[in-house]
DNA sequence: CCCCGCGGGTTTTTT
DNA sequence: ACCCGCGGGG
């Protein structure tokens, strides 16, 4: 490891962050505005604390997302090359250091962890063997009381002697019976992995004496959104070393919801009495315009710390309010406005961020970006690893690496179907629940089970056969193993059997780039087991996770997601009442205020550019209602503000009667008529996959090469009508989709052994490739190393 | 045991 | 609009 200086290091920093840098022993709090350059400065109080010879391993920087903990690295790692302090999310966190202690709790090391879907599945299992009804509480809800109490550290028996409300106390029943079938599983939820933990340091006092002394300096980022949980690990770790340094903005807490507590920032100045607070105010990031807009917003709560935001930036445009209609027209007018500053040379795809409340709400800006050939990635919930068929070849694994894991054996027992129906798996759980046994261990059993017939015997022995043939491969590289599950399941042909070549996003193609993921895997792990590893990763990868930097595209994201990123251009969509602040979060104040610093965060993502909007009307599981505009914008600077109401006039039916376009808005007009957009976008799908989940879409030279059809898909969405009328608008659109595909070779022009040009790495060979259509990748060999692309996007020119 | 069609609930946010 | 679970027919 290269120790950095000390000087160098607090060069072109202002005073605060000095201070906060050179802090080095005792409790510190860093009050961090949006903006302030607060990565900048825990990387450099990290590389300070090594120039200090504080050794690396003393040192652990927890985030909250895998993302956010990669970025830290990558600064650190060019302020001092080569150190291992440990970063990575809460979550892995804990999870590592019950893999090494997991005998403690009463688990094997080899535990599984359980994702919402997997505890769901338990948690309807738990309370038919609890016998509880569940006419007054769903399985949900009881999910949601039990992880609440998980999050405040309450045990089953510690929940059974409180005061509790009908929900609660039919949770409290459930919640002991879960614990122990997880146990039972050898698997934890993702509350365990901190509740596990906790009891860890709570209950052993020489464990917790001992990792106290390792993680000698602990950094906590984004401190507001801690749990009692979290909170409670990090106070352990810093009782006879108490150098815990935390920064957070209590401005910018969101996750109030998932047991987040403001308190723990709040109070942080009593908890450590002799804590240093250091306020970073200064903003780099936005324009004043933003900036003020987002502070008169923000005043309006009451449970904060005041702070004084302020920035040397230039003053730059005003905020723009924007009304519409409804969602169609504000996801068209957004999706024109994005084209138009592309094909001006005024931005590029990537500069512009569309942030929404809710998921659902992407839709209709999805299918406008789309239909104008403009490429998006959405950082969404609906994930690659949620797909029913990566989740079945994945179950297959867990099953392998932690045979008590029934989820994974109730989901792959008859997947795909060989005959074992939901009387027999009943059946086998019961006998599983009397013994106390996994299921697995029931199914090699199943001769003594006298309830099943002996048909359903012999299907059961069947499967365990299959299994361990599978399981003999265990150690064998990932990608061998991958292949061998879906090879002895007889998954590969019901496969073939449920896909279509030409879809892209079909479950073939899908399996393929998980495989493409294992052999990455497998290249970047030679050493370590690397089936848990690989299993404890995709666990534990969040949304957030997802989201490209530097790639040529619109982000779409929730409000939540946005949390830490920046954009130069930023659009807020259906800032209305009942959506924002949501209509659920309106019962308590707490609730609400959390909902104004939803939009906060929103608001301050902006560099230079932001646009709030709202509808009259939005489409609401099916039909269309009126909507009114959220209370906040009253609470914004409007008077500073560029607001635009549209002037379109609708028919009963949401028809556009006339044409005379948006208020003061001076964009060239870039609608096609409606028919031939709406063809343009039923061929463009079909080339692609209808599917929401994609998440790239361009309408380049793949979709040349793929379907005979696109000449006159492009015909076709310009209308001759349109053509005369409105000539550049029609090459603005042109343009739009040729900035994002380039001239491109076709794909089969890209082999192994292809040599290849990239504008930033140079020239390299290509070394592998693998998957299909837009999801074709290339490994490619450059002189300072390798690199993945995306063949479909990727800007490399075939040399020679 | 498997497949298909219907009806009801549902979406706020996610490690 | 969409997803999931349930019931009936094959």
């Amino acid at each position: 490891m290269d120790v950095p200086h000390s000087d160098a290091l607090l060069r072109e920093l202002t005073a605060p962050q000095c201070e906060a840098v050179q802090h080095v022993d005792g409790p510190m709090l860093i009050l961090a505005g949006p903006g302030s350059g607060k990565t900048r400065v825990v990387t450099h109080r990290i590389a300070y604390l090594l120039a200090q010879d504080i050794p690396d391993w003393q040192i652990a920087a927890l985030t909250f997302t895998n993302k956010a903990a990669d970025e830290m690295r990558l600064r650190l790692d060019k302020l001092a090359p080569g150190q291992k302090v440990w970063m990575g999310t809460f979550h892995r966190f804990c999870a590592q250091l019950l893999r090494r202690y997991a005998s403690m709790v009463g688990l094997q090391e080899n535990y599984s962890i359980y994702d919402t879907s997997d505890s769901k599945q338990a948690m309807k299992r738990a309370i038919e063997a609890a016998g509880v009804s569940t006419t007054h509480a769903s399985p949900d809800q009881i999910a949601n009381v039990i992880s609440k109490a998980k999050n405040k550290l309450i045990t089953p028996d510690v929940m059974e002697g409180q005061m509790l409300s009908p929900k609660e106390t039919v949770a409290a029943k459930v919640y002991p019976v879960y614990q122990r079938q997880l146990l039972t599983a050898n698997a934890v939820d993702f509350d365990d992995l901190l509740l596990h933990v906790a009891n860890l340091l709570r209950h052993s006092p020489e464990l917790r004496g001992e990792l106290d002394q390792r993680f000698r300096y602990i950094l906590v980022d984004e401190y507001q959104d801690t749990n009692l949980a979290q909170y409670a690990i990090v106070r352990a770790l810093s009782i006879d070393h108490p150098n815990l340094s935390v920064t957070g903005d209590p401005d910018q807490s969101i996750y109030g919801w998932r047991g987040a507590d403001l308190n723990n920032i709040l109070d942080f100045e009593k908890d450590y009495p002799s804590v240093r607070t250091v306020r970073l105010e200064q903003n780099y990031r936005s324009t004043p315009n933003v900036l003020r807009v987002a502070d008169q917003l923000i005043r309006h709560n009451r449970r904060r710390k005041q702070k004084n935001l302020f920035t040397d930036n230039d003053e730059g445009e005003p905020v723009i309010l924007r009304w519409f209609e409804n969602g169609y027209e504000e996801a068209d007018s957004i999706a024109d406005e994005i084209v138009a500053a592309i094909s001006s040379g005024l931005a590029r795809p990537s500069d512009f961020a569309i942030f929404c409340r809710m998921n659902s709400l992407t839709r209709s800006l999805e299918h406008a970006l789309r239909g104008r050939g403009v490429p998006y990635q959405i950082v969404n919930g609906v994930e690659f690893y949620q797909r029913k068929e990566i989740k079945d070849v994945l179950a297959y694994l867990h099953l392998v690496n932690n045979p008590g894991h029934d989820v994974a054996l109730t989901r792959v027992i008859n997947t795909p179907t060989r005959g074992i129906g939901a009387k027999t798996v009943q059946r086998l759980q019961a006998f599983a629940d009397s013994h106390n046994i996994p299921m697995l261990e029931a199914a090699r059993r199943a001769e003594q089970i006298e309830s099943l017939a002996k048909r359903s015997v012999t299907m059961v022995k069947k499967f365990v056969a299959i299994y361990d043939r599978i399981a003999a491969r265990a150690t064998a590289p990932l990608e061998d193993l991958m292949r061998c599950v879906v090879q002895e399941s007889g998954y590969d042909k019901f496969l073939e059997k449920n896909s279509d070549e030409a879809d892209d996003s079909s479950p073939l193609g899908n399996v393929d780039e998980l495989i493409s993921a294992a052999v990455d895997f497998d290249r970047r792990h030679p050493d370590d087991g690397s089936l848990e590893a690989f299993l404890e990763q995709v666990a534990l990868v969040s949304d957030t996770d997802a989201f490209e930097e530097n790639d040529q595209r619109v982000t779409l994201m929730t409000l939540h997601a946005s949390k830490g990123l920046e954009f130069p251009r930023v659009f807020i969509v259906g800032v209305e009442d009942d959506l924002l602040p949501h209509k659920r979060s309106k019962e308590d104040d707490a609730q609400f205020e959390e909902e104004r610093r939803l939009l906060f965060v929103g608001i301050t993502r902006a560099k230079q550019w932001l646009q709030l909007s709202c509808c009259k009307r939005r489409m609401i599981r099916g039909d269309t209602r009126p909507v009114i505009a959220s209370p906040f914008l009253n609470e914004l600077p409007l008077e500073e503000m560029k607001r635009i109401e549209s002037t379109v006039q609708r028919n009963y039916f949401d028809q556009e009667i006339d044409q005379s376009g948006g208020g003061d808005w001076d964009l060239p007009e870039i609608q096609i008529n409606a028919e031939a957009q709406g063809e343009a976008q039923a061929d463009v799908s079909f080339d692609f996959g209808a599917n929401q989940d994609e998440d790239v879409f361009s309408s380049d030279d793949q979709a040349r090469e793929s379907s005979p059809a696109f000449d006159s898909v492009t015909a076709e969405s310009a209308p001759p009508e349109a053509k005369t009328k409105s000539i550049p608008e029609i090459g603005a659109l042109k343009t739009a989709a040729d900035l994002m595909s380039g001239n491109r070779p076709p794909l089969t022009a890209y082999r192994e052994g292809t040599t290849v040009r990239h504008y930033d790495y140079g020239e390299g060979t290509i070394l592998a490739v693998s998957g299909l259509g837009p999801k074709r990748m290339a490994r490619v060999q450059f002189a300072d190393g390798e690199h993945n692309f995306r063949l479909a996007f990727a800007k490399l020119e075939v040399v020679g």
